[in-house]
DNA sequence: TATTGATCATAT
DNA sequence: ATATGATCAATA
């Protein structure tokens, strides 16, 4: 056996074996061996599995920005699917600049910078199964490649040139193929400085990029098929 | 019932 | 206040 919280992986591959070695427990077995008590459900603890996991896997940047192992310029996201493999969730990658979009490209922008590595962990989401009870899958790494990146940086340059114009009343999570802009923040009447059609100052509301489930359930399943 | 809009906890 | 981790829950 090996002891957890596993040491800060020095290599993706060493970050790989140690999610691969976490695949298979449950999310009780693991919060047993770091010590932790798991909540009867989620709806007071969103972050709860993604932040075990992070521990467990020796992530170090805790709620700083920037990926969440700088060194090797990984990100981990888990991923809630069901016994079938469906994705239950989209996946929350970034907050969104509502104002001052001037000049952003696609290649420095924070949503490009997230996503061009990521190792996703499937756990068990299903909400009749006890978050304790729900178990880890086998983790996959994740590099977009040259179509991939395509798609989401035409929905990336829809929804942010939209933004630049001050079109936020016609913006809505209806839009993006794949990638969408919607809601983020502790309160519906959170509010961020942004700029109206006319270039007035305003108040939005603020906003993060998602994934759409049928995005990331399309990795997983070319992932399942080898690749 | 799939999806969009709203929300919760914690760290800095 | 804002960024992290997301899932909840109302709506269409």
């Amino acid at each position: 056996m090996i002891s957890l919280p596993l040491p800060p992986p020095r290599t993706v591959l060493e970050l790989m074996a140690g999610a691969r070695h976490i695949a298979g427990l449950s999310l009780g077995e693991l919060a047993a061996e770091l010590g932790q008590v798991v909540p009867a459900d989620l709806r007071r603890a969103k972050g709860f599995v993604g932040s075990l996991l992070e521990r467990a896997l020796g992530a170090t940047a805790g709620s700083r920005a920037g990926p969440d192992f700088p060194e090797l310029g990984v990100e981990l996201k888990t991923l809630p699917v069901d016994a079938v493999g469906h994705c239950l969730e989209s996946t929350f990658i970034c907050t969104a600049e509502v104002g001052d979009l001037a000049g952003v490209e696609w290649e420095h922008s924070r949503l490009w910078e997230k996503i061009r590595c990521v190792l996703w962990v499937p756990v068990e989401g299903t909400r009749t199964l006890s978050v304790d009870q729900r178990r880890i899958g086998a983790p996959f790494l994740w590099q977009p490649d040259g179509e991939e990146e395509a798609l989401l940086r035409a929905d990336w340059e829809l929804l942010v040139s939209m933004m630049a114009r001050g079109q936020f009343d016609s913006l809505s999570g209806h839009l993006g193929q794949h990638l969408q802009l919607r809601p983020k923040a502790a309160k519906g009447s959170s509010r961020r400085r942004a700029f109206d059609e006319d270039g007035a100052r305003t108040l939005e509301q603020p906003k993060g990029f998602y994934l759409r489930a049928r995005f990331t359930e399309a990795l997983l399943h070319r992932h399942l098929l080898g690749n």
